[in-house]
DNA sequence: GCAATAAGGGATTTTTTTATCCCTATGCAA
DNA sequence: TTGCATAGGGATAAAAAAATCCCTTATTGC
């Protein structure tokens, strides 16, 4: 059905990088999940400006690509609870430090992004 | 004329880092840049996926967050060379544990993308 | 004279991504 | 009994991003 027209890159290191982070909410869903935030709608109050369908569908990609696990818990209401895989929490400390420079940046990237 | 309706999140370090990194060629072009493939043509035959024209656009984009230095050489043909600024430089340790990232979990992560 | 190279931008279309809306189900609280 | 919370997905619309096509300028090489 919906099959891509143009395929993704796979030739470097980057490219793979960006195979399964290069969505708007991944990195901040990896990032919340590793602190602590595990069920959906926990992550929903963390990112409000996301849509709960497009977090579904990315936390479902995130599972494919093994950097999440999924647990669902046989209760009613529901409960769901994602936790990071020994994979997922491998690239943890790259975007911590991601952040890092980003809030380090601040008062400059506010600027030159908004002027 | 462009306005964009859905406004650019600026909450946290995460959310800076990528209003400027988050396209599809610009960590490429960064690291490109920073291996010493300085000008255009060049970057253009590094990234033969890309158009001609995106790269350019983010080229530009770089150069407004200030990452990238634009050098216009007035010679006939005209000769344009890129530099990072040493703002720029500065995420360079981070693309790089990034690709390294990428790169020491290739099999893993091609099999997970391709499946 | 013609093609290639260099750089780049306007206009437009296509592709992809994300948002919006509506639907399911069950149990608890006011 | 109405409303909310939980989780999720289908269908579709909207937005954003990227691709495609065409145009300009000047020089070198054939």
């Amino acid at each position: 059905m919906n099959e891509r027209k143009i395929p993704i890159n796979l030739n470097c290191g980057l490219d793979l990088v960006a195979a399964v982070l290069y969505a708007k909410w991944k990195i901040r869903l990896l990032w919340f999940i590793h602190q602590g935030f595990l069920r959906p709608s926990e992550l929903q109050r963390k990112i409000p400006e996301a849509s709960r369908r497009v977090l579904n569908i990315q936390l479902k990609e995130l599972e494919g690509h093994e950097l999440v696990t999924k647990k669902i818990y046989p209760v009613v209401p529901p409960k769901v609870e994602y936790t990071l895989t020994e994979f997922g929490k491998s690239i943890i400390p790259i975007i911590s430090v991601l952040g890092k420079w980003g809030d380090d940046n601040e008062d400059r990237l506010r600027s030159v992004i908004t002027k």
